[in-house]
DNA sequence: ACGAGATATTTTAAGCTTAAAATAATTCGC
DNA sequence: GCGAATTATTTTAAGCTTAAAATATCTCGT
């Protein structure tokens, strides 16, 4: 098996070859797209961040999680929210600790897990990086107008939504509950 | 300064808070969502490249681009395309020639560089993964319908040039002659 | 109160990633 | 040809990331 094209669609040899047997062509430059714009901001951002404010992008991702729970966040929250492994927010949590920009106390009624916040300095820190951030984020976008804006956030709810679908119920579990919290 | 408002929008307060002073709030959610969407469909892919192949993404990905080139590739073209930097696929195809997916030969004219390609192995093993990836990109987008995937092709493509506007030409220089291999 | 299972966190081992410094080879101006 | 600047790659140091195993604590049924 091999050199004999099943179906003849047409100019499907070359394209085929890269794409497995199915139609997905259409589907594979969308999710490539998608992820070329999304690694593209990303790489922007982690490194203004780190020439700016010398601080890496998970450390940001942490602090932005904390920044509105005044009274602290369980590792295991963080974990969640920040959809990263637990180990992950350990290794985090140490190193915004040894800087001094975060403080970690006991739970008051569970042992096992302690609560985390920001320390004054760490909120002063944040404050700072968030509003560039959000000027930066702004600047990405500008060349979308607000409908763009819109249909883009549409669209994407659309796909999250399909990619859930396709993840979770592999046999079709639809109306999921979960807070979308993004 | 800090605790007067500058100007009364309404509901401005918390949502401010979290964004910083300008109002970037739409472009913020929006690039969470996009951020969002890329993570799930990322983090999948690589738990079904793991779990189904034992391959890691960065190598998939790094196979994926020598799949199309059978005279091999110079490492610096890898990292260009890959957009990663030169000593990661330093390390990416150390451990793919140690799996014997790869071969490396000195590039002819420069002693430099050398060429990477893949393997008949390599080969044969791409070609299996690369068949599931398509099929699960499929599934992935399969709630969309074929006028969903073209509008956000389009949008995302405008994203994509808004972006690289925003990073590249920090004064204006539009018209970039970059050939977009994505 | 006991123990089984669940939950929160840490540790470990391996790999990915980057920026910056170090090597090595090429190109180009003169 | 010589040397300076450029280019290709590797090395280094530090941090991120995960899965899986290990600890410690809690919960619940009986």
């Amino acid at each position: 098996m091999a050199d004999i094209p099943i179906f003849g669609e047409g100019e499907v040899d070359a394209e085929t070859r890269a794409n497995g047997a199915a139609g997905h062509k259409d589907e594979l430059r969308l999710w490539l797209r998608l992820l070329t714009c999304t690694n593209l901001i990303e790489a922007e951002i982690r490194s203004r961040l780190r020439s700016r404010f010398d601080v890496t992008l998970p450390r940001f991702d942490l602090m932005a999680q904390l920044e509105r729970a005044p009274d602290g966040m369980t590792l295991g929250e963080l974990s969640k929210r920040m959809m990263v492994s637990a180990g992950n927010v350990t290794g985090l949590v140490d190193r915004l600790l040894q800087d001094g920009l975060l403080e970690r106390r006991r739970a008051p009624g569970d042992r096992r897990s302690s609560l985390v916040r920001l320390t004054a300095a760490g909120h002063d820190s944040f404050r700072a990086m968030a509003e560039a951030h959000g000027d930066w984020i702004g600047d990405f976008f500008a060349g979308l107008g607000d409908d763009d804006v819109d249909a883009l956030m549409a669209l994407l709810g659309r796909t999250k939504a399909s990619v859930r679908g396709a993840i979770e119920g592999q046999a079709g579990i639809a109306g999921e509950g979960e807070t979308d919290n993004v």
